[in-house]
DNA sequence: CTCCTTTCCAACTAAATAAGTTGGTATTCC
DNA sequence: GGAATACCAACTTATTTAGTTGGAAAGGAG
């Protein structure tokens, strides 16, 4: 039940290049080693995660030295669901959603999907609708009320 | 993220003992090995299961032949919560919330316990305010609208 | 009292998933 | 040409999930 440090890790990853990105649009590029050094994550393994955020189009890219990653656009076009989506699949408490699912053996009157579908509908209103800035601007206020 | 097996075969089972509670709340014991077979579970499994759910006392038994498994209580007076919580542990989506988690190496500014702790919030708000009866209402009225 | 049916319980195993590593190739700047 | 970086696939390890096995204890029926 809880979110993998795929997810984990790649939310961090992205508020970090979102700081870059605000302080520079034009020139914001990071190296994986610098983000994964600061958090205490594994370069090869964080190399691995923000991959698939580039082939989203969340991150974009610049090889070679002085390369690093970027995020694509602003932090206020990006929504937490689509890096999760991305990281951690679908997201939703519950596998049987789908109609079709033919690894649930429980023959009829699945009560538990009543609880997930409510669960999975209150998770997607909040992934949905809250960006990379949000969660920024969210933490910049929890650090001034302490 | 999924919720496991426990979790899912908890609540079905659950589900299943009220409606025998409702029908006769004197004497309502259901045989475990009915259960399993109705729902396709594999027995020594969801006993294992449902011994958590008689130790919090949402569940009690009767040994012996003629024996059998029922609620504790009305259907009306048991959270969902109290069944997922005692089954699946804190069920929530982010392990860092508590201040004090050593296993967490990253280092500050966890950006991603923002999102996790607001997820964590609607999910706690479901779960807490929905009990196996309401379960019950919901999966009937599901079934009228088709 | 004996047999049958049930709950109760602990230890073990198998399968799946998560988490991370290794060893390299391709680009780009200096 | 060398250093620094992104890119990529295959491998390994650790952890968790999902069960299984083999019984002991309790209680009712005959």
């Amino acid at each position: 039940m809880k979110l993998s440090t795929k997810g984990k890790y790649g939310l961090i990853a992205m508020a970090d290049l979102a700081i870059a990105y605000i302080n520079n649009p034009n020139d914001s590029y990071l190296v994986l080693k610098t983000i994964a050094n600061k958090r205490n994550i594994s370069e090869a393994y964080l190399e691995r995660i923000i991959a698939k955020l580039k082939k989203a189009d969340l991150v974009r890219t610049q090889r070679g030295s002085l390369g690093g990653y970027s995020l694509a656009k602003h932090p206020s076009e990006i929504k937490v669901s689509e890096v999760l989506y991305e990281l951690e699949g679908k997201l939703d408490v519950g596998g049987c959603s789908e109609v079709n699912d033919k690894s649930c053996k429980v023959k009829e009157n699945c009560f538990s999907q009543i609880v997930c579908e409510e669960i999975n509908v209150k998770i997607r209103d909040v992934i949905e609708n809250m960006t990379i800035e949000d969660v920024l601007k969210s933490y910049l206020n929890k650090m001034k009320e302490q």
